[in-house]
RNA sequence: GUCCCCAUCGUCUAGCCCGGCCUAGGACACCGCCCUUUCACGGCGAUAACAGGGGUUCGAAUCCCCUUGGGGACGCCA
């Protein structure tokens, strides 16, 4: 049975390569038939906000794709010690007595890695028991066998056989001094308690696998299957952090400026993983189609953000072609989203706004784009561009689309055939070029010097409001 | 410092495992042209990369070694 997590810790905003690395998880849980677990790893009390917890969710509700099972650290906590207490009970753990290490002090290894507290490793069973009931506070640490050329070594799918010298794995800790378990604790004792059979992470954890896998194999299971991926990094190369790189790492940023989750979904995922067969613009039923470890890379992969544009281009050019090519019954009530957000009221006939919606997307690249520069279009006041005043401003311009508002009333019909006849016939008569009333038509509709086909533009207003704007030119 | 990982256009990537079809393909961005009532889409084209050095081989982007560069881990964070 498969079943993939991904463990999130709520210490900060869901970013970009977490966001990823879950959609990753959701992808191989999807092609290949398995339960897609979410996992709180909340064991750090002091660092953990409720705040964060709620953004977390946030960003993955706003992803989409949704996940099978849920679990939370904290509440599985005796479990942990449990698992603790066995590996303490096989010897193949011990206390250690060293006090904490005060903020900003290394721990005096300066040059070596540390690998373990002198003494500590080497306590007697005695002494260890005594200090222990005495209340003498201890953080307990996996024994890491020290015989000579020991070596840990796992699969993975995507970088291949790993080993590791056991001489070069440090004694991690497995229950820090106030009996709460660590990081990899937690997570290895609910990986197996869970039933976890793939772990699919970032790169990051590579080396912490051969600790997991120690441990794994001292809880007495075969360790899952591991998956770990390249990271995504600054455009300077280090690894994104939400510390260095502020919100242009987190998954609202790109939401907020009117992405499209499944654009954005399709963006991360070609971010260090390809199909191969030169596919860009994929829907989630394709990515899942398409979706395997051999069609990861080991590299790291650099979203391309700079100062001035928290966006990556390529991620908006996938979502204009997302915006363009996807239904418009799916699309209509985002965009009517973003318009209500924005103040606007669309039109309560659906037909209609998706009629409008459907003309004018083809110019957009995001969802924030309908109440932008969309506005005219849902809004009675609307800014008037310079260029098309320039437009207007045309000798002759003006005083031709009052007459063409005049004749349009006068007609019976209201339809961008009809509009069309109407004002190349003026324009014939004037013997004018028809480019220049299309042109002036569009700036006095819409404000703008650019945009969709005049004539559309007409029908998307309707004969009231375009009339009425063509006689305020 | 120790260990681990990585290395193709500015960026995302195909090709690498199983050497020849690679005068290295696609995409984004940028520039030019075409289409066109505008803009966008679309089409066409231009610029742009195998980190360096040694091997192995008739032949290396592809295999091996070294160097360099980059990243990660080394916490009672995850």
């Amino acid at each position: 049975m498969l079943r993939a997590r991904f463990a999130p810790s709520p210490t900060g905003y869901l970013h970009i390569g977490s966001a990823r690395t879950f959609i990753f998880n959701w992808l191989y849980v999807r092609r290949n038939g398995g339960t897609m677990v979410l996992r709180i790893d909340d064991t750090d009390v002091e660092r953990n906000t409720q705040q964060s917890l709620d953004s977390i969710f946030d960003g993955l509700n706003w992803l989409g794709l949704g996940w099978d099972e849920q679990h939370r650290q904290s509440e599985r906590l005796a479990l942990h010690q449990q698992m603790a207490e066995a590996v303490f009970a096989k010897g193949l753990a011990y206390r250690d007595f060293t006090p904490a290490a005060v903020e900003g002090e290394d721990k005096g290894h300066s040059g070596g890695p540390w690998l373990f507290n002198a003494g500590m490793r080497e306590l007697s069973n005695d002494e260890s028991g005594r200090r222990a009931a005495a209340g003498e506070p201890f953080v307990l640490r996996y024994r890491v066998p020290r015989d000579a050329r020991a070596e840990v070594k796992f699969p993975d799918a995507v970088y291949g056989e790993q080993s590791k010298a056991t001489a070069d794995i440090e004694d991690f800790a497995l229950l820090r001094s106030n009996g709460m378990p660590t990081y990899h604790m937690a997570s290895c004792a609910d990986d197996i308690d869970l039933r976890i059979s793939h772990i699919i992470r970032g790169q990051d954890h590579l080396s912490n696998t051969f600790k997991h896998v120690l441990l794994f194999e001292a809880l007495g299971g075969a360790p899952p299957h591991f998956a770990h991926l390249p990271l995504l990094t600054a455009p300077d190369g280090a690894k994104l952090s939400k510390r260095k790189h502020g919100p242009v790492v987190s998954v609202t940023t790109y939401r907020d400026a009117g992405f499209l989750p499944h654009a954005y979904v399709n963006f991360l995922c070609l971010l260090g993983w390809s199909p191969k067969d030169n596919r860009e613009r994929m829907s989630p039923q394709e990515l899942i189609g398409a979706f395997s470890f051999e069609g990861i890379h080991r590299s790291n992969a650099v979203v391309n953000f700079t100062e001035d544009d928290p966006i990556d281009p390529k991620a908006l050019w996938l979502n204009s072609q997302h915006l363009r090519t996807m239904p418009v019954a799916e699309l209509a009530p985002m965009a009517r989203a973003a318009l209500e957000a924005a103040g606007l009221a669309p039109p309560t006939d659906e037909a209609k706004f998706e009629h409008t919606v459907d003309v004018i997307r083809s110019r957009f690249a995001t969802l924030a784009d309908f109440a932008a520069r969309g506005r005219a279009y849902f809004a009675g006041d609307y800014e008037m561009e310079a260029k098309a005043r320039a437009n207007l401003d045309a000798p002759g311009a003006v005083e031709l689309l009052h007459e063409l508002g005049a004749r349009l009333e006068q007609s019976a019909e209201f339809s961008e055939q009809s509009v069309e006849a109407e004002l190349r016939k003026l324009a014939a008569e004037r013997g004018v070029k028809a480019g220049l009333l299309i042109n002036g038509a569009r700036a006095a509709l819409t404000g703008q010097p650019v945009g969709p086909g005049a004539f559309a533009v007409f029908a998307c207003l309707g004969r009231e409001t375009a009339i009425g704007r063509l006689k305020n030119a």
